[in-house]
DNA sequence: TGTGATGATCGAACCGGTTCGAGTAAGGAA
DNA sequence: TTCCTTACTCGAACCGGTTCGATCATCACA
């Protein structure tokens, strides 16, 4: 079922078909409902690789999510989602890419086959090399996440380094002196990852700020390593009362160490961090957290990469966002200690 | 940079640069070193629009997922990551389609527009009309999961009638007799949702065997309605010392809805279920359930798929997998009551 | 030297749309 | 009646690949 079958039961030519559906010509009112007729008695569908080859756009956009270590976060799941959905609004569809490096073979193909009218891109890194290259040929592309030279580029990021900063404050209102810091694994942030490294410069400034005394550490994606961290956080200072954490997927884990070392959340040990507010609102007590708006930063990224595509020349666009911590159940004043006699923290903790 | 910049700079035709890349023909090596180099010279990758359009196919399958109330699960998330690395394997792309029904238009996209040589289908209905249609048009699909008619279509599937039964006969050999039962959403089980309707079978079923007590409830996939749900169950029978769920995203809100009621987990109430090994080791106490094998139940459905795109005729195919209960720590034999001393639970349930 | 087989290459058609320039018919004005 | 618009429709070219049939040169063999 081609356009021309359609144009031979209508009686008319191919041309006429198509300017009749595209209304990209006048088409007489007559020819117009007789095609409409075939079209909707054969249930015709334009064929989209051969839409795409003649006017040179796909209406589909790629969605580049490097696999983190072995499985996803759940905050990648909410970006996939809201991402999907929002291009269905305006008419694109997403194509996956797990690729993680420039040289990714499935990265290639979204380009240099030309499978894509633009690309989102997640799990950013500092010096991010599918970045420059995108840049570099001029791709329409749209980041999730901010490298340290975002001038010129199209992204939608969270302020890390604010974010884990107004953790740090949180804590440290509370009274809290001893504090430690919770990364996403090493080896991503060692590979330069975007919120890893933000996020802990963002903890060290307040810390300093605040005169608090800190340790940092990462812990892999999964609650065994989150368990394990707390181990080693409890084992190196057992002075130290609360914690932040980047790592939502270390959160389960967390929450078990501390359970199993006798250390009550809120009232021992307070819990707090930046990760999605389905996470923070799932574990118990529920965590005062910083909500990362993954659904919305989804639906931002497609508006920015379809007013992109619609006008290729205008100049970069992105947005910061920096949502406020949201005051839930896992954070409580500092207890009173011989070294440390909590300062008056001021309002409530929660409401 | 198309194949006739190519032909022009190697000095040869079209068909030639055509065979060269393709080696349907021979060509002979002096040329195709030729055209190899220019190639690498240029970067030249075919224009996969192009491709698809002359050769029918388009390298791409479709991954139906359509949105479970307004947000995903955890598990869906592991079929999207697992479907999308095994299809890149095999050199495909993955296109996303959050689509509920058959006349919606994302699904109309993939299948009239021929976006895709094939599609995937999640979150099965006993009577799915997506599939129904499929199997009409003699679209090639596979189903993560099963209809109330599979016969002569291909699926890979979960025994959730025997997995939910396992998890009965567990709570019954422990020595539990009034237990209750959390399902997914109301609107789902009544949308006819496979995993809903064969789940609550096969726990009605077998609680009935083993003469037990029984409630079953409906929760929605967040914590908080995991929550509610379970104070109603307290509240409505509170002699429940067990139950078992399908909700992996209600788990948090029934375990904070012990805790809040005072009820030890696993001394005073065991929990057990279908959920995703990530998700039962999460959560603390970690979770005793059968563990939906996510990860291999993508792969297998993309395995099933390329298979019958390369071999149109094979009668369908099918797996049908029944994972044991992986013994964690949120069972436990059940309390002396005055009612009902623990018989023996005899031999332990898993090897 | 002529003949047939063989291997490499080419040109043209095709996949299914879109788009441009041109042609035709109808209607109004001169 | 003639001329000029205007409105609509058509044919052909093009997008960038693949593939079929034919051509041409080379070489072995009679």
């Amino acid at each position: 079922m081609n356009i021309g079958e359609i144009a031979k039961r209508a009686g008319v030519s191919r041309s006429t078909v198509s300017y009749a559906l595209s209304a990209k010509r006048p088409v007489s009112e007559d020819t117009r409902r007789k095609i409409q007729r075939v079209v909707d008695e054969l249930g015709y569908q334009p064929n989209a690789s051969a839409r795409a080859l003649a006017n040179g756009r796909t209406n589909t956009i790629g969605l580049v999510f490097p696999p983190a270590g072995n499985h996803y976060t759940g905050m990648q799941l909410d970006f996939i989602g809201s991402v999907t959905e929002a291009a269905a609004a305006y008419d694109y569809d997403v194509l996956l890419s797990p690729s993680g490096m420039d040289s990714d073979r499935s990265f290639q193909r979204l380009l240099g086959e030309r499978r894509v009218d633009g690309a989102i891109l997640m799990e950013i890194r500092l010096e991010d090399d599918r970045l420059d290259h995108l840049t570099a040929v001029g791709f329409p592309s749209v980041a999730i996440g901010r490298t340290a030279h975002p001038e010129g580029s199209w992204w939608v990021g969270l302020d890390h380094t604010a974010l884990a900063a107004a953790c740090v404050h949180h804590l440290a209102d509370l009274g809290h002196r001893r504090i430690a810091f919770v990364n996403r694994p090493g080896q991503l942030l060692r590979a330069g990852y975007e919120s890893a490294h933000r996020g802990l410069e963002g903890f060290t400034k307040a810390a300093a700020e605040r005169g608090l005394t800190v340790r940092t550490y990462c812990s892999g994606d999964d609650a065994a390593s989150g368990l394990a961290c707390l181990e080693r956080i409890l084992h190196e200072d057992p002075a130290t009362t609360a914690l932040v954490t980047l790592n939502e997927a270390a959160l389960g884990g967390i929450y078990r160490g501390l359970a199993q070392a006798g250390r009550h959340v809120p009232r021992d040990f307070s819990v707090t961090g930046v990760v999605a507010s389905r996470w923070a609102e799932t574990v118990t007590p529920q965590l005062t957290a910083a909500d990362v708006p993954a659904e919305e930063m989804g639906r931002l990224a497609v508006e920015l990469l379809v007013k992109r595509l619609d006008h290729p020349d205008t100049p970069a666009r992105y947005h910061l966002l920096a949502p406020p911590i949201s005051l839930r159940a896992s954070t409580a004043p500092a207890g009173i200690t011989p070294a440390d006699p909590a300062p008056d923290p001021g309002a409530p903790t929660n409401p």
